[in-house]
DNA sequence: TATTAATATTTAACATGTTATGTATTGCGG
DNA sequence: CCGCAATACATAACATGTTAAATATTAATA
């Protein structure tokens, strides 16, 4: 009973249910990440910025004169996670924000000289990263990594969830 | 100019490095997990639980009386978090330690009886939204992706970084 | 125009991730 | 037995994720 309903080709004879955790989606996802992040986050330390922080300046020097909302889905962070991250990136003189001209509700982030000086900086010992990464697992798997990601990804967003359920 | 960037599909001629930004690896691991997570979080807040809090209890209803270290390996959360997370769940009478006999230093992690029962209860409808996830992207696909997934972690974490660099 | 709904951003409160440090215990060398 | 490194946890400090609520501005409507 509660035989998970996953069932996978190789398996061994393991406690019911143990296998099902190990197996997680969830946790594979992260394991992988973390993997990977482990490869990135020394060269970010030494710059003494998060990962977070470099997402938003990495977007930022690309697509400048984003608004907050914006610059929140281009680089995946949540805007009260935002929030805190550009005050902190504007007390270092990195960002600035800018009121919108029509519309007084909406800022403008903007990227400093200081800001693009040090993406500049890092940016070729993180690409330099990105092809150790990618010599070591393979471009050609890589990619296939990505589609698959990016398939499963738009496969679980664009629909299959009813908006919303009922009970609280 | 600066045209904003909500779901541009299909990839056009953009200004060369916006692409190497939105095809960075670690972003395409976050996306795809929190597509996933997105199934179950509704779940698990039924029943105030985080998605953290049910990975230990998870954990430990395969593997009961687990150190703290190892619990925290298993589970894939750091040991930090996991005293914090493990005074949470007592707090609620879902886990329990105990020191060990041999070594006082280490503590045994045990799940209550209550805590069987609260994973009793959430268990069928999770297994109910992995089959979902399992039946919308295909159990081929998703057996490919856990391979290529572990297989990424593995080249990543066994080797290939030099233990320690140099500079403070 | 006054009211109200919707939008863009911020703030608050709590839980967790990350890094460094503290504390108790064990094990080892002298 | 004593001093000392190593181990197993716990705590602290800061940054971020998550959810809800607050604020300010715009748009819609009566």
């Amino acid at each position: 009973m509660t035989a998970p309903p996953t069932t996978p080709p190789s398996t061994q004879a393991k406690p019911d249910d143990l296998r099902a955790f190990s197996r997680s989606l969830p946790m594979a996802l992260l394991k992988a990440r973390e993997a990977v992040m482990a490869r990135f986050r020394p060269l970010l330390r030494e710059h003494d910025l998060t990962e977070q922080q470099w997402r938003v300046l990495r977007a930022l020097t690309t697509l400048d004169g984003l608004r907050a909302g914006e610059l929140a889905r281009a680089s995946c962070i949540s805007m009260p996670s935002l929030s805190r991250i550009l005050k902190t990136l504007e007390k270092r003189g990195l960002t600035a924000r800018t009121a919108e001209d029509g519309d007084l509700r909406a800022v403008q982030i903007a990227i400093t000289g200081e800001g693009r000086r040090l993406v500049a900086r890092i940016g070729p010992h993180s690409e330099q990263r990105y092809a150790e990464i990618t010599q070591a697992f393979g471009a050609r798997r890589l990619e296939d990594l990505y589609a698959q990601l990016e398939a499963l990804t738009a496969c679980l967003t664009a629909d299959g969830e009813p908006p919303l359920a009922d009970e609280d």
